[in-house]
DNA sequence: CGGGACGTTGACCTGGATCAAAAATTGTGG
DNA sequence: CCACAATTTTTGATCCAGGTCAACGTCCCG
């Protein structure tokens, strides 16, 4: 699982762009779906959430944002967000400027295909999050997130092999794994009295990051189609594969 | 929503680029994830599907490929594809001249242009199936999808304004939208009872869309962050918004 | 030290899953 | 073109994961 967003793809490109570093307190609107003139972000520090909300007021987290991943790409080329961001905690982050970024993109392959990398793994991290929300269970989903973000954050530097500081209220952390808020508090209190992995005050702890690994369902990279027709079609077809 | 992949806008570059035709009968693999040097393809008829397999057999369906539709974008740059496609139907398609494709992304800024607009607009229908999976309930997602569909076929000319043809099992149907077969059988039996929709036969009769539109909610392009404090703080937040 | 936001627990209810089995449809081979 | 075999649709009965309602404890910041 590669990391959501072009994060450090871009860091060291923006490092040459002018930019202006902002902060701001928890709660606070970073982007509205919606606006115009938003410019691409680069987290520095602090959590932050990528969400969409429907009418009646149901909010569905669709990522987490963490120091490094980067937002709004989208409106490189003008177009409007799709989606809000909120911060999760107070944060800092980098608003690159417009033209220059558009500037160097013209000009560097490199970056171009760092963009294009970035893209493709914001697509497939949202496809994981499509399977586990539309297949697994509470506890499944509930410690892929887990996991999920201790990864990324030791990446970044964030996290030890056992623990990290969970900058999301619960009720954030259902709305990303989608369940309400009573319920993930049941669930992580399962978790907990099997020993897994257990929160307090915003600590997680892993007492057994293998044990909860195995909760968690890998996607195979190879699978057979179903049905016993199709299975003997697909075979008959993956001999004229690709070249 | 827009299209769900980059389409019609790929379709007229790869008129100019070699590519083979080829078909396939319907349940054949025409991707398999993690397969290597696997070509970009577009849809020339018949449907398809992108889908996600767990080692224990539950499958996620990611999107529905139509005519026009374009994937395996991300074995433009040597990745190989963390899905797999099958064919719902009997099917045609491209399989675009890697050396050809590439050659021409380096060259027109304008391809390049399109081939990023598709890969956004693939994030946001994932992003919207995140919403849905995450916090619709049955009916709503069902309902979703086949409006989808009827749009998108509409726009491809394959749909009247009352109907379109659906080539997908119940059992795929059931997979997009994160239902068991069985539940999804009853729901669509409630929405014909109710005179919304009624599928006989592969041949989907939208009896009332506008009646069925209302079930599913949009998503508005503008909303306020939960929590008093919060809001208040976005407020203040919201006086130096970007430019 | 007071009030809002957050966490936790208990009781109960329902949407959707699961099991079982029949009816309808489709594709296949003769 | 027919008859069979596999797949797909439909219906009924039952069960349970997770949602909902209601309270209470707790923390944090002003």
């Amino acid at each position: 699982m590669a990391s959501e967003t072009a994060a450090s793809l871009i860091w060291p490109a923006a490092a040459l762009l002018r930019a202006e570093r902002r902060m701001s307190p928890r709660g606070s609107a970073l982007t509205r779906a919606g606006d115009l003139g938003v410019r691409v972000r680069v987290v520095v520090n602090g959590w932050a959430f990528r969400y969409r909300m429907m009418h009646d007021g149901r909010r569905q987290i669709l990522n987490i944002l963490l120091p490094g991943d980067t937002f709004g790409l989208e409106t490189l080329f003008g177009q409007s967000p799709a989606a809000s961001v909120q911060a999760a905690s107070p944060i800092t982050y980098l608003a690159l400027s417009p033209a220059d970024l558009s500037n160097t993109v013209e000009q560097s392959a490199e970056l171009r295909h760092k963009l294009f990398n970035a893209l493709l793994a914001e697509n497939d991290a949202l496809g994981n999050w499509v399977v586990r929300l539309g297949k697994c269970d509470a506890e499944e989903r509930t410690a892929a997130l887990l996991l999920d973000l201790h990864e990324r954050l030791l990446q970044a530097g964030l996290a030890t092999a056992r623990g990290f500081v969970l900058d999301l209220t619960q009720s954030e952390f259902a709305d990303v794994v989608g369940l309400h808020v009573i319920h993930l508090n049941r669930v992580l209190g399962r978790l907990r009295a099997r020993k897994l992995v257990s929160i307090d005050k915003k600590v997680v702890t892993l007492h057994d990051p293998q044990g909860l690994g195995e909760l968690v369902p890998p996607f195979p990279r190879c699978e057979i189609p179903l049905g016993i027709r199709a299975a003997n079609r697909s075979f008959a077809e993956s001999q004229h594969a690709d070249g």
